[in-house]
Formats: C-alpha cells, structure tokens, sequence
DNA sequence: GCCTGGTTTAATCAAATGATTGAATCAAAG
DNA sequence: CTTTGATTCAATCATTTGATTAAACCAGGC
C-alpha cells in the first residue's frame, strides 16, 4: 500500500533546492534562477514563499547548522567516556558528511561572509564546556592545558573535514575513483580515533 | 636616502589588488569594479592588461600556489628526519597562512569550482612521494599502512588549516580578540607536531 | 615641434540578475 | 455556479556587471 500521495508543499521544495544549489555554489555564485529551475516552479513564486534571496539564504543556513546540532546532541549524550565520544563524534560526521559532501565547504565560506547568520544557530562554548566536562572525568586526560578545549575541536574537526574539503582535488591528484575516495574517507575513522586518543592521553610529547 | 621612485608596474598592481579581494570574497563575490577600484584604476586599464575577469583570476590562482610550492620544496629540502619535517613544515605553514589568512579558504573554495586551474600548479602526489621517501629511512615510521601519505596529509594539514578556516566564527563563539587568536594559533604549532609525531610513531592504537 | 606607440579614461553596451506586477489558475466555502 | 483567497506564471523592470569603444594622455625618438 503506497502512502497517499501528500505532495511536499512548495515552500519546502524550494528550500529543499536551495540546500542542493547553495551548499554546491555558495551564494554568490547561486542565482535564484538557479534554485527555482531546480525546484521546478517560477522565479516569482520562489519570491512569493521567500521574501528574498538572502531570506532564503537564511533558512538554508539555519537548517544547515541544525544537522551539526542533532549529531552533537545525540553523540555527547550517548557517549559513555573519552574514547567513546571521540569516535562516536568522528563516525557520526563521517556518516553526515558522506550524505552531504558540500556542507563543509559552503559553511566556512558562507560563516566567514556573513558571521550571524551562522552564529544564532551554533553554540560552539556549549559544545566545549560539554566535551571538557566528559573528559574532566577522565582522570588520564589533562584538560587543564592551555586552549584545551580549542586544539581538541582544531585537531578533531580538522583532520575529519579535511577530505570532505578538498574531495576533487584529492580524487584528482591521486587518480581515486569516487568509490575510492569513499574508503578512504571510511579508513579515516580508525586512523583519526587513534591519533586523537593518542593525543589526548599522552603526556606532553617533547620537540 | 629613499630608494629610487620605481613605480610598481600597473598590470602588477591589479594583480597585487587582485589577490586581495579574490582570496577575501572568492571569485563569484568580486566584482572588477571592485578589484579595478583597490588598485586604483579604471575598469578599461583592468581589462587592458588582464583580458578578463576569468584570465585575471587564473595569474591570481598561480601565484597563490606558488606560495605553498615554494614553502613546501624549502622544508623538504631543510629537513633532516621525520621530526624535523613534521615541525618545519607545521612552522612555515603558520606563519604562511597568518600573512595571508584568507588563502586556505580561498583555495579551497575556488579548487572546488575549477581543479585545472589549480592542478595545474601543485603536484600533491610528488609532495606525498617525497614526504613518504623522507619518512621510510626511519625505521620506526611505518610508511606501509594503507593510504598512509592520504592520512598523513588529511591529519596534519586538516589540523593546521582548521583555525584559518573558521577565524572569525572561532573569534566570535570563543570571545577571542584577534591577538588572542593568534596567540592561539601560535600554541598549535607544538599541539600538532606532538600529535602527529606520536601518530606516526605510535604503534596502531586499538579502538 | 610633432609624430608614434603604449597607456589611461569616461562613456557605453549587452547580458545577467534580484525582484515586482498583473493576470491566470485552482481549491474550498457558500 | 459563484465567490474568495491563496498560489502560480509570463512578462517586465531596474540595477549590476563583464567587457568594449573611441577619445585623450603621455612619454621617447627624430
């Protein structure tokens, strides 16, 4: 039995089009001819549930922002201690950014144009009063280095996005098919859970 | 006693105001009324010297990758072993990138939206054959590991780039004035060559 | 002085783009 | 059936933008 036929409402195919285009272009390089032909409706009805290219923007970005928020969520409170949490952090970006490769790229160069837009919708202290709170309990963790909490998001987050960021150029440069870019990206949960509970758990290693 | 009056060539100046508002805004957000403007000359002398807009970006893209071919051929050169390379490279890249702190976000934005231009002025692959040539002479490095070089990369460069990618969201989530940032930017050159180092050294860390 | 070739400029063009208008369409209510 | 309000569309507008044109400018050679 099919599910009756309940036609996803304009409105919400047109931002699901913009998501598509935005996070593909960035915004300046999106036009909302673009992002109508991709919904498959008129420029003026793209304005008429929009007010405007930037509002739309708007409600990208906020959507955008909302799927980093759901994956933190879930992962700090289901994590049950350091290790846990590194790796159910590190897996669960994988898996959302494998779905959307481009949203990386898009938010650092649309949270550097246009800062607010971004911040309303992350709470980065919270994230890492949360994390070092996890960690604190750790008695083999020192989280009372300096910038503890800022070199573990620097170090984590940097060595996950980094393929993500630059896919073609890697896929490029060492003739990987997609497929093989997908498993290196897959080999990269083990390689980075290792490298940051190593990190985390060593002691200050010298020069 | 002043040096002689050498006015600086115009077609250089545009290229010099050029990288400016290119690595700023990227390529679809500059306009060349903008750039003609920061040089200080008219639209029609910009496309004087510089056929177009596409042309203009194309010097601008070389000159941004020469700047990483030349960092990168000077501390492979210098370098004396693995520790060593993993701290002079992590050192010239820091200081590269707080000159030009926009150039990471522009290269990877714009390497997205067109490889050739930029493929046609870096050879990651010889990078990754000299790093790893480097590296296998020390015995305690297993250079084996699958995608080792892939990894080797996405962790160092991913954790290097990360405070460059996301400074002003950083700045403004973690109420750092520029010069704390920089000072934080500063400590990340001991943070990631201890954790790359005892990644590569480490023996594989169990999950 | 006056050419001559390279350079710079104000003015302008054609295409692209964000946004609007007014008419058409459609479903639900009376 | 008619009315009403929301929705959609073709056509159009004003502005921006990459690029060009034709005239002016300015040195160096003769």
């Amino acid at each position: 039995m099919v599910s009756p036929p309940t036609q996803v409402p304009t409105r919400e195919r047109i931002v699901s089009a913009a998501i598509e285009v935005f996070t593909r272009q960035g915004y300046a390089a999106t036009t909302t001819r673009d992002i109508a032909a991709a919904a498959g409706v008129n420029i003026a009805t793209l304005h008429y549930h929009h007010r405007s290219k930037e509002a739309l923007f708007g409600v990208v970005a906020a959507q955008a922002m909302q799927r980093f928020n759901a994956v933190f969520d879930e992962v700090i409170a289901e994590s049950a201690g350091t290790r846990d949490f590194v790796r159910r952090f590190v897996r669960a970006h994988i898996e959302l950014l494998l779905e959307y490769p481009y949203l990386v790229g898009f938010i650092q160069h649309e949270s550097e144009r246009s800062p607010e837009k971004f911040s309303e919708h992350v709470d980065f202290a919270r994230w890492s009063r949360e994390m070092e709170a996890l960690m604190r309990r750790d008695p083999e963790v020192d989280t009372d280095r300096p910038h503890f909490a800022g070199h573990l998001i620097a170090n984590m987050v940097g060595a996950l996005i980094y393929p993500f960021l630059f896919r073609t150029t890697t896929m490029h440069e060492f003739g990987m098919t997609q497929a093989a870019w997908e498993g290196f990206v897959r080999e990269r949960e083990e390689v980075i859970v290792g490298m940051i509970v190593g990190w985390l758990y060593g002691a200050g290693s010298r020069s």
